[in-house]
RNA sequence: GCACCUGUAGCUCAGCUGGAUAGAGCGCUGCCCUCCGAAGGCAGAGGCCAGAGGUUCGAAUCCUCUCAGGUGCGCCA
């Protein structure tokens, strides 16, 4: 439990006490009281809308009820003053004594220092990457898969039992183009001279797949039809290309605990069987969709397909899971494969998909919402367009030409940290920017370098007063009498690592990981503003000349500040950098 | 035509799921190194939170409509 549900705790009992002592009605809802830092320091260390939430209720004024609590919650020895402002606020200081405890806190704990329990072990799947086998990692995926990544770790640090899934599309026509450009590469590993035509991937990665096939099988494939080779093919290229796939991810620090194939849905029952759960309820039907409204396309026609009534579950119209040849659609595996992961016993699910999918996310919903009975979440979070700029330039990506730039691309000229932090400085569904240049760039205009030279500076620190001899391993730290660190710029910093616990759990709650990134700058700056103020104030220096105990207690907070920032990196799965270079 | 996402300082973006006088970086102005890493810090100027209604003690945040940009829209995956 962290400071804030402490307070939260005292605040709630202090209501209580009024209202044994009749003071206040005995029925009140106390769910809307919160307990959280004011926007403005200046009002204090905590604020609670207590008496504005129970003002209506209890046909009370909020001051009165705000007044009743100050008097009661200023009988604790953690609450230094309770003063009622503005509409019925009531503000809180704190005694130093509670934010020492928090860097106390912060020592003995370490990287677990933060960790919650919220999620109470329950079960949840992220879904991320599952690109298509059929080339390497571009930067689209990149973001997907940092994205995902990060909101796992974030999941696990927050207390769910997560596991890390990519669904492999190996089962539709994509796999049989990639069958037949591995062909061609095929042919020309044996001297042929091939073209690629539209409809197959000319991409020179394909090239060493077709050598390798050949020192496979020979001519076993040459000059045969294509009925002959192209299942054999299909399974050797989706192969390579998963393996491919697995090194790139590797390469960006990612790893899968389960990889999930299409494919396996098919021919063995799967698919029939989901549909067969959703037909039980009535949401399967034969019929004609309505054309879509505005301008028609050119051959569009009435037929009759099967249906998913998702309409029934929030969706906009009914969605085909056959087209009209009688064949899956593409929805309807991935019907098959959410049932499967329903019926694996996860209590929530998580997709992350790029934006293009947007028009995927209702039906997606409605058919695990039917599926699991509405007892199973599921959250799909999109990941917006990166735009690629090089000297300020936008940088074009042409698929046709069989160019783009991929994962390895990006990870080869910055490194996995800088394209990891900087992929999460924005929220999923907001666009991203990312210049070559300016994320190398070594200034505070860069929040990754500006982070890892707050903890670099600490480490520098611990460095020199080793040198001198001082003994700065974590336990003696949080053994030091911190009662001499007053100064508000230190005390700000230990009200800062105060929000750490809380700020892991509404990410978490939101799904969203950027919200690390934006604290760990926000933390950085302010042991930037401290490490300053020593310039001025001596006192405030970390390294104290011949004071063995005082810098002790100096560097217990600043010690706090980089186990947090590493636990923080932790999540986003970024090292934290012991000097900066 | 419909659905989803976005719209906050000149620019790039945060804003703790409804709280107080809306924040940061860049850019602009003025300061701070005989001293732990100045690759930093401090201060100032800069806002009708796209617009209009509504909900309530209270709205950038929730609801409705309008405008602008992006993405997608049976027989691709």
């Amino acid at each position: 439990m962290h400071v804030f549900s402490e307070i939260r705790v005292l605040v709630l009992s202090a209501i209580a006490d009024l209202q044994g002592a009749d003071d206040l009605p005995g029925d009140l809802e106390t769910k809307a009281v919160t307990v959280e830092p004011p926007r403005d320091a200046a009002h204090g260390d905590m604020a609670t809308n207590a008496a504005m939430v129970l003002a209506k209720p209890s046909q009370m004024k909020p001051r009165d009820i705000a007044e009743m609590l100050a008097a009661r919650l200023g009988q604790d020895a953690r609450v230094t003053s309770a003063e009622v402002a503005g509409p019925g606020f009531l503000n809180l200081r704190l005694a130093d004594q509670v934010w020492h405890d928090t860097v106390r806190a912060v020592l003995t704990s370490g990287a677990e220092f933060g960790r919650s329990s919220m999620g109470l072990g329950q079960k949840v799947n992220v879904e991320y990457v599952s690109a298509n086998p059929t080339g390497p990692l571009h930067v689209g995926h990149t973001r997907g898969a940092v994205f995902g990544d990060a909101l796992a770790s974030l999941l696990d640090y927050a207390g769910y039992d997560v596991t890390r899934e990519y669904y492999i599309n190996d089962g539709g026509a994509q796999v049989d183009v990639l069958a037949r450009s591995v062909y061609l590469r095929y042919l020309e590993a044996h001297g042929q001279a091939v073209a690629f035509e539209d409809g197959t991937y000319p991409g020179d990665y394909l090239i060493p797949v077709g050598e390798a096939l050949k020192a496979k099988v020979g001519d076993a494939f040459v000059d045969k039809g294509e009925q002959f080779w192209l299942s054999d093919v299909r399974e050797f290229a989706t192969d390579a290309m998963m393996e491919l796939i697995r090194g790139d991810l590797a390469a960006l620090g990612v790893e899968m605990d389960v990889f999930y194939s299409e494919k396996s849905l098919y021919g063995t029952g799967r698919i029939e069987e989901a549909l067969a759960a959703l037909e039980e309820k009535g949401l399967i039907y034969e019929g004609v969709l309505a054309p879509p409204k505005g301008k028609l396309p050119e051959d569009w026609e009435p037929r009759e397909q099967t249906l998913f009534r998702s309409t029934e579950h929030g969706d906009d119209v009914d969605r085909p899971v056959k087209k009209s040849d009688g064949s899956w659609t593409y929805f309807a595996p991935d019907i098959a494969y959410h049932y499967d992961k329903v019926s694996r016993g996860f209590d929530a699910l998580i997709d992350v998909f790029g934006a293009d999918h947007g028009g995927y996310v209702k039906r997606m919903k409605a058919a695990v919402s039917a599926m699991s009975q509405g007892q199973v979440p599921l959250d799909i979070k999109l990941t917006q367009l990166v735009k690629l700029f090089k000297n300020g330039e936008p940088f074009k990506m042409s698929k046709r030409a069989g160019t783009f730039v991929t994962l390895r691309d990006v990870v080869d000229q910055v490194g996995p940290d800088v394209t990891r932090f900087v992929m999460l400085t924005r929220k999923n569904d907001a666009p991203l920017d990312f210049d070559f240049d300016k994320v190398l760039e070594q200034s505070k205009e860069n929040p990754v370098f500006y982070v890892q030279y707050a903890h670099a500076r600490i480490c520098s620190v611990l460095r020199k007063a080793k040198e001198a001899g001082i003994d700065v391993s974590d336990a003696t730290l949080a053994a030091a009498d911190l009662s001499g660190n007053t100064h508000e710029a230190e005390l700000a910093l230990a009200k800062k690592l105060a929000e750490w616990p809380r700020l892991v759990e509404i990410a978490a709650r939101s799904h969203e990981p950027h919200r690390v990134a934006f604290y760990l700058y926000d933390l950085a700056s302010e042991l930037h503003a401290l490490w300053n103020r020593g310039n001025d104030v001596p006192e405030l220096r970390f390294l104290q000349e011949g004071e063995v105990t005082t810098t002790q207690a100096k560097i217990a907070g600043a010690r706090a500040v980089a186990v947090v920032i590493s636990a923080g990196l932790g999540i986003l799965g970024v090292t934290p950098a012991e000097e900066m270079r």
